[in-house]
DNA sequence: CGATAGTTACGACGACCATCGTAATAGATT
DNA sequence: AATCTATTACGATGGTCGTCGTAACTATCG
């Protein structure tokens, strides 16, 4: 029998919360890294951060519901909840996954005007 | 001829600065609003802050790409970037518009446990 | 030209949060 | 049991940012 971490609900899910969890840069490449390997743990997961800070995003993305863990040992790998919330936002998660990086150039300063 | 304020390229958008603006509530609320009205002035969106808190949101929505804003006369109306934010991250935005709310149900503690 | 109304620019303040260091917990191994 | 390793819990701190009040700006109207 596999034991879970708690997490919530497919239909208590709110975008805005998943919103704001994939809102950090830290916490969107974890999201890119799972997409990647299916499962892994926090010291697995090559970050620029601590390990007790990768465990604080880790644990917000499963409050939001973005990822469930697992109980292995000592380990508590972690995987994205891929079916889940392509059911509950369809779309989402992929068009994340799949983004392609801006073109890199400067971008002009946005705040003056231009004719078309 | 129309006037518009410069707004980022459609190469230089970045996912995770769009998922940035998306993150705060008063800018998703913006967003949504957008979305069934096609184009508004900060002053006709009904939102719990100050107008100039308004403005402050609007830029970041349109420096992130989500929006662009139309100069008329003295009004400046902003309406989502639909077309391009589809072919920049196909999916995004619809699943965000098309979110229901969740369930409204107290949630248990996500730090405990349960087997499976 | 003067007045009015809508919008934005500018500081300033306060709260939230990402990050860290350390300590505590729990399973695995000998 | 003792030790080791992986993970998390706990404060604490520093920076970011959402919000506001006011002032400046711009276009329309009389």
């Amino acid at each position: 029998m596999e034991t879970w971490l708690t997490q919530p609900d497919l239909d208590d899910l709110d975008v805005g919360t998943v919103l704001q969890a994939l809102a950090d840069p830290t916490r969107l490449r974890i999201v890119r890294l799972l997409g990647q390997v299916e499962e892994s743990t926090c010291t697995a997961l090559d970050l620029p951060v601590k390990v007790s800070t990768v465990s604080h995003h880790v644990n917000i993305l499963r409050q939001s519901g973005v990822v469930s863990t697992r109980l292995d040992g000592t380990a508590r790998p972690s995987r994205l909840r891929r079916a889940d919330l392509e059911r509950r936002f369809p779309g989402l998660l992929d068009s994340i996954l799949h983004a392609t990086p801006p073109r890199a150039a400067d971008q002009p300063a946005t705040s003056d005007v231009s004719g078309a």
